[in-house]
DNA sequence: CTTGGCACTCAGTGCCAGGGAGTGCCAGCA
DNA sequence: TGCTGGCACTCCCTGGCACTGAGTGCCAAG
């Protein structure tokens, strides 16, 4: 149904499209990209892919703008991934060695993701429930009042403060702190309700309950949904495409505004350790129906996620490699660190 | 000078240009307001207004137009603040009460202000600097590595970790931690450095060095700028007001990104628990020159500070009862919850 | 000091014609 | 069958032009 020529014709067309933001003719086609025919058979092509969907027309007399599936469609087949020049790998590396703990490694990958691909972008938190737990701290600071303080291999740093029923008396909670320890050391936070649970079965009956109870707490609220953060940079660049969105980009900046949401898109990204694309209407959210998001895993449990938000119309590409590489080296960075 | 009728007729421009968002010429003042007098003579007043700097024309045959000297005056001497109605006052007590924590308060607090203001709206976390100290936990996670957690009244927990070049046993850490505890309760933490030193002095002669160090990290990492937060809501609504900035709202969004940038010009603010108002060009930085930030501080101690960034054509009065209705409340909200 | 009158300026609008880019269709050719 | 050149057509965009209306500054009179 599509020959090779006519992929190649939709190529050209995403390709001048992106570049000179302005619906792409037939004749330009023909001269800029030695394609090896007429203007007149690119014509033909052009109302074919028209009709299977892939391109379409502002009216009448203009030239054809790729569609939603159409922009699929290349990514999927046509795209070949830009690798990022020794420089921007050299630059992407000192800028990120220099940070000094967590949250300035957060900082500084989203600006440079940001900086880098000229949009949107976002960068999720260490996700705690994939973390390693490496150490855990139980303090009592009263009778009844205990704070618990989880550290993950990532260098996320958690508390809670927690009342409970019954006394607990500092040896009490010094073994349980052991215990836990013991148990949990190294494990996905994912993996600790088993392994509370069985600290719970070692405890002195008379505390057992209220032990239950505490590691009930702890894992449910430090593993929680609420816990997972987001980092937004490069806003302002969306001003810069302002042209680009239908009437105003203030859907867009709303959309933005809403956290749970960029999560759970991040989240939804189909293969661990591989750039997901995910193209206007795909996005299912309705202020971000002109814009597409480019994402993917950092770390190697797949700890977080980062991505960008662009135009629908934007270097696949070039975003594509950026985004791997960034992803990349921060996964080498948090593991260097930890 | 500027006699009774003029300053009439500057609010009325203003006013009028407020809710127009069109220059304002003087037959329309006139017809409008009920100043008594003729277009002509109105005429007269405004192109006094004008050599005084107070208005302005965008070209010849157009209206007048506020200059920010021009909404100064008007904001120190002509406006009546808006008080909230019973309403609305009542819609921001319930939504503020159901916060769970800080966090919380905070991005619910941020929200309402936006959506009250339909502008940007900036909530800096409690400051540690300001809070008193609740409770201060040490725990020794190694010989020779310590966690220190800071828990303020207003709710926020800080922890660091330190290494410290001498072993400290357990009892000793007991120690230091009650010796602190006892010194620095209820204390500002801007006064623990002056606590913690009495607290070293106190110490066995031996681990005396280690301990002032530890002190001193403690407060220094604590009390540091780069503790300072802030929160956004509400940048989708500068697209709304598009029109009103000179070009574009990409250099408002950039300066909105600069965190740094915002703290210090929320910490400029003059009089503590008063509404402070910059227009413009008072506003030391680029991007933001045609925007006026509204801002006051809130909790007892001024303990943070919070407020709203428009363009300066914006409803001063109305702005500036709703920030310091929200500013009342969050600190309301915040004393019960301490 | 205020007022009405008057001439002047100038942004904004509607209209129209011309240019240009692009398309679809068709007939001819390999 | 598929490619090509030619041709008529569509429609956006631009620039010129006249017109309108809001607004101003100035002046002479009350």
């Amino acid at each position: 149904m599509l020959d090779e020529r006519k992929l190649s014709v939709l190529r050209a067309i995403v390709e001048d499209y992106v570049t000179t933001r302005e619906p792409v003719g037939s004749k330009a086609l023909a001269e800029r990209h030695s394609l090896g025919v007429s203007p007149a058979t690119i014509r033909n092509d052009m109302a074919l892919l028209e009709d299977e969907g892939y391109i379409t027309q502002p009216h009448t007399s203009a030239g054809r703008v790729p569609t939603d599936t159409g922009y699929r469609l290349f990514v999927d087949r046509l795209a070949t991934i830009k690798p990022l020049s020794a420089a921007e790998r050299r630059a992407i590396g000192t800028f990120l060695e220099g940070a000094v703990d967590l949250d300035d490694i957060v900082l500084r990958t989203v600006r440079l993701l940001a900086q880098v691909t000229g949009q949107v972008a976002v960068v999720q938190y260490p996700s705690l429930t994939r973390s390693q737990v490496r150490h855990v701290e139980i303090v009592a600071m009263s009778p009844r009042r205990l704070m618990v303080v989880v550290i993950s291999t990532t260098g996320r740093v958690e508390q809670r403060v927690l009342d409970v029923a019954v006394d607990l008396d500092d040896s009490t909670v010094a073994e349980l702190r052991n215990r836990i320890n013991e148990a949990v050391d190294g494990k996905l936070l994912s993996e600790m309700p088993e392994a509370a649970a069985a600290v719970a079965e070692a405890m002195p009956a008379e505390v057992r309950p209220a032990v239950a109870a505490i590691l009930a707490t702890m894992v449910e609220s430090l593993a929680g949904e609420g816990e997972e953060r987001v980092v937004l940079a490069g806003t302002a660049n969306l001003a810069l495409f302002g042209t680009d969105f239908p009437g105003s980009i203030q859907p867009v900046l709303e959309a933005l505004e809403e956290h749970v949401i960029l999560l759970r898109l991040l989240g939804e990204a189909t293969a661990p350790s591989q750039v997901s694309v995910r193209i206007g209407h795909e996005l299912p959210v309705e202020g971000l129906s002109s814009t597409s998001l480019v994402s993917s895993t950092y770390g190697a449990t797949g700890v977080g996620h980062l991505g960008v938000i662009g135009p629908t119309r934007m270097d696949y590409p070039g975003t594509i490699g950026a985004v791997r590489a960034v992803a990349q080296y921060v996964g080498r960075i948090l593991e260097e660190s930890s």
